[in-house]
Order: structure tokens, then sequence, then C-alpha cells
RNA sequence: GACCCUAUGGUCUAGCGGUUAGGACAUCUCCCUUUCACGGAGAUAGCCCGGGUUCGAUUCCCGGUAGGGUCGCCA
């Protein structure tokens, strides 16, 4: 039988990265498995949930790549699904919910108490199978020998997640329930429910938590927890998917950059590590300029193009030839798309900025002859390729008897306002000889006398 | 407080009853180079602590410590 799992996340505005990598595991069982990946949204909290908060979690796997067989298509709880166990919405799937719960009553398996209605927990210890952890075995705490039972439908009528959590995987013959370890005490409780109903429980599969890089828990405050921000910061999907695989899970042959498929190929419960990991941003970063200096042109273009746009930056009113030398002398300098505003703003500005550091040790007055003998050479070049560029410059170095440094860093600082940057012999031929020429002759304005 | 999970360089990890404990990111040095990035060469750095089992434990067992999780009419 093929395996169904499924991922279950509560629509409250952002998705966990945590949550991300949880329905990556999912996903990636699935599509190992020849199984069916199945997105459920868990929607009782119906003061909290939104249609925008549920389409933050669908963008987000579609970001990521992480398509659903079973689930919904758009963020409307009471619109169209794919798949024929659904409503994949639990707001929609209420009289269920109540149905079940009639049946545990007349059971005797629940009791209504101070108006909710609560289950009947067994007092002794449960066995937890994990495919992951091995066998757990989960007495009660102390507490809870106080009152083992919990309640499983509120007084206001709402039941809670524990009992609908796994009606659905019930109805939705989940069997393979994959998720993070927060919940591994909680599945005494699951498998207490799954008992009381008559079925088998799942297969189940904690997978171990992200902590912050300082080793601490990652709660919805600290920066880097919502998927989103690394789509905002100019992430790559593919580089994120290739970091979360790497967390938690280990191809266990050294491979670090791995494609989808690969790990689609290797992927399997087994491997996945049993202890918590820490999110090494700097390592994502890495794997980010990997699959940055990969891209195809059309898709740097258009990604580019983008992150200009957010940045203010109107790149359509410039020739289309010109956009496309200009992004080309980008490619594989930068890692993070929303660095490549700061990074080659310049090509399409007029007024820059020179950046204060560099401006004091280059644009001082020795550098004035030296600049106006570069800005008539340039002057006079028939083709303004970048190796005539090159050649010109470094024949007026050596007529002046410098370093070609020396002309160079002023000539970097007055082309772009920044001391680094893109090839300069390139940049200037993309930026054409007026230009060029014109914020020479712009920084020299701007050198003491 | 109780219960559960976990423990290899700073980080992610490979590995094994006997290994020069392997790789990657980060850091440092050098090379390449117009800057940055890339690439190349090298360096620093690790088996949490204490018992036990064993001829021999990083590896197996127990305890401690530390980190994480759970014990809700949150999910």
């Amino acid at each position: 039988m093929k395996p169904r799992v499924r991922f279950a996340p509560s629509p409250t505005g952002y998705l966990h990265i945590g949550g991300a990598r949880t329905a990556l595991f999912n996903w990636l069982y699935a599509r190992h498995m020849g199984g069916t990946f199945v997105l459920r949204i868990e929607d009782t909290d119906a003061a909290r949930n939104s249609q925008e908060a549920v389409d933050v979690i669908l963008n987000g796997l579609r970001w990521l790549g992480l398509d659903w067989d079973e689930g919904p298509l758009t963020g409307d709880a009471t619109g169209p699904g794919k798949g024929d166990r659904g409503p994949y919405f639990q707001s929609q799937r209420r009289a269920n919910y109540l149905n079940r719960i009639e049946g545990l009553l007349s059971r005797n398996l629940a009791y209504e108490h101070e108006g909710a209605v609560k289950f009947r927990m067994t007092r002794e210890p449960i066995l937890i199978p994990d495919l992951v952890v091995g066998d757990v075995l989960r007495p009660l705490t102390d507490r809870e020998e106080l009152d083992p039972d919990f309640v499983i439908l509120r007084s206001d009528g709402q039941p809670v997640f524990h009992l609908v959590n796994v009606i659905d995987d019930l109805e939705m013959d989940i069997t393979h329930v994959i998720r993070g370890e927060d919940h591994l005490s909680n599945t005494a409780k699951h498998i207490a429910l799954f008992k009381a109903f008559g079925v088998k429980p799942p297969h189940y599969a904690h997978i171990p938590l992200i902590l912050n890089g300082d080793g601490s828990k990652m709660s919805k405050r600290d920066k880097g927890a919502s998927l989103m921000t690394y789509l905002d910061d100019g992430f790559l999907p593919e580089a994120v998917i290739n970091y979360l695989c790497l967390l938690g899970w280990s191809p266990k042959d050294n491979l670090e950059k791995i494609s989808r498929t690969d790990v689609v190929e290797r992927f399997d419960l087994p491997q996945i590590l049993r202890h918590n990991a820490r999110f090494d941003y700097e390592k994502l970063l890495w794997l980010q300029g990997e699959y940055a200096r990969e891209l195809t042109d059309d898709r740097f273009y258009e990604l580019a193009v983008h992150a200009f746009a957010k940045a203010g930056i109107d790149t359509n009113k410039f020739p289309l030839h010109y956009v496309k030398a200009a992004l080309d002398t980008c490619k594989g300098k930068f890692k993070l798309f929303n660095e490549l505003p700061a990074y080659a703003g310049f090509y399409f500005r007029d007024y820059l900025t020179y950046e204060p550091e560099a401006a004091k040790k280059a644009f001082v007055p020795e550098n004035r002859p030296r600049l106006e003998k570069l800005r008539d050479a340039f002057g006079k070049l028939p083709a303004f390729d970048a190796a005539s560029i090159e050649t010109a410059l470094k024949t007026t170095a050596t007529d002046l008897g410098v370093k070609v440094g020396v002309l160079i860093h002023p000539t970097r600082l007055a082309a772009t306002g920044n001391p680094h940057g893109p090839s300069l012999y390139h940049l200037l031929e993309v930026l054409g000889k007026e230009k060029s020429v014109a914020r020479i002759e712009k920084a020299l304005s701007q050198i003491p006398l």
C-alpha cells in the first residue's frame, strides 16, 4: 500500500521555517515512495483564521515547489479542492467531529464535564513506536496522574486539536504522520484516541526541531523564523530546499549541494537525525551563492528585474540590451537578490552617492591630473569596448608611472560610487563612453584643488 | 515539579568496539586578481562529564550535566 502523508498547518498568518521543513520531509517521503502528499488546513480557531493566512501557507509551499496531491486549491475554505477525502479545511468538517464525539459518549469513552466533553484517557503508560526515535514508553506525568482525561470538545462547542487531528488522519487514511518532535509526548493521547475509534494508529516519525543559531528555541519573533523572510530577502527556493534537507537529514556520503531529484531518490525516514539542529545562516548563504551562479540567463534576468523594481528602480526605462549587458556583469558576483540594487544600481541611476570612506582616499588632489589624463584617453578611443578600455587605462598608468590600481580605484568610484562592483572594464563598456567620461568629469569636480 | 527526546570542531554532519576521527560552512594564511566574488593550496579547531562492560571505548550500559519537548477548554 502506497503511503499517504499530510502536512497540516494552522493558518496563523505565517509559515514557520520548521513547518516548511516538516512539509518538505512529508513531500520527500511521498515522492520517494510514490505515495500521496495531502495538505490539510487546521483552521478550527475561527477567530484567528483568514483567507490571507491560508494564502501565506499555500504561497510558501508553492514557492518551495512542494506540490500537494490532495488539498485546497485556493485559500477559500469553502472553495474547491482536489482529492476525494475532502473537505481539506477543518472548519468544513465539523459534522464529522460531532458524530465521532457522539460515538465516544455513547460508548462511555467520553463524558460531559462543565459544558465540555472530556475523553477517558488510559492510566497505563502508552508505547509510541516511532520510525525516527524508536519505541518510546510514555507514562503519565504527575499532573496528568491527578486528572488524565482531557477535553476534546470545548464548552464553546469547538473540538480541540488532538481530536480533530486524529479524526482527520483516520478519515483521510493517513499512513505516516511525519511531524515535529514537539508532538512526541502528545502522541500518547493520539494513540489512545485511535484505539477508542477502533482503528490502528498510523506510523509515526517525529523529526527534530530547528533552533536559532545560538541554540535557543526559534519562536515567531525570531528573525528568520518565517519562511517568507527568505523569499523577501531574495533567496532562491532551491537553495532553501537544499539547506532544509541538510538540517536533520543526511545523504550520508558527504554530499552538500544536492538536487531535489537526488534527494527524492535517497530520502528515507531512518536517515533522519534524532537531535535538534541549529539554523546556520552562513551555510544557507553559501548554498544560495552556489545556485545563484548557475541560474539560467532568463531566470536570472527575471529575478534581477524584480529585485530592482522592488527597490524602486524601473529597468524597463532602459533598452533591453543595456539591461541584459549590465546584469551580465553582475552574475555570480552577489548572493542575495535584494543586494543587487545596491550592487548595480549605478547602471540605472544618474546621480551617484560616493561611498565616503573610499571617496576620502580616492578623490585626493594628486589624482586630479591622473583622472584628467584617463578621461582624455577614454575620450579618444574609437571603440569603447572592455579590451580597448583596459589597454587605454594600462597605457595611461604606464605613462604616468603609476600602478594600474592607482587609476582603477578612483575610476571605479567615479563610475559606480562604490569601492566594490563588477569588472571595471566591463562595466565601463556597458555604461558607454559618454556616461563614463561624464562620470569621471563629475568625480573631478569632487576633488579639492 | 513529573515525564519524554537528544549530545562528534563555532555550525551542519560522516563514521567506528581498535581510524592519522572524514566532509561542508565559518575563521585564518598564501596563490590568482582592478575591487568584490569565484577558483586553487594550506592551517586552526571535535568525540559533554563520571562510572561500568571489555584486552581495548568516541562507539555498548548506567548515572550526572546541558539543551530541547510535553504535561491547555492553543495548534
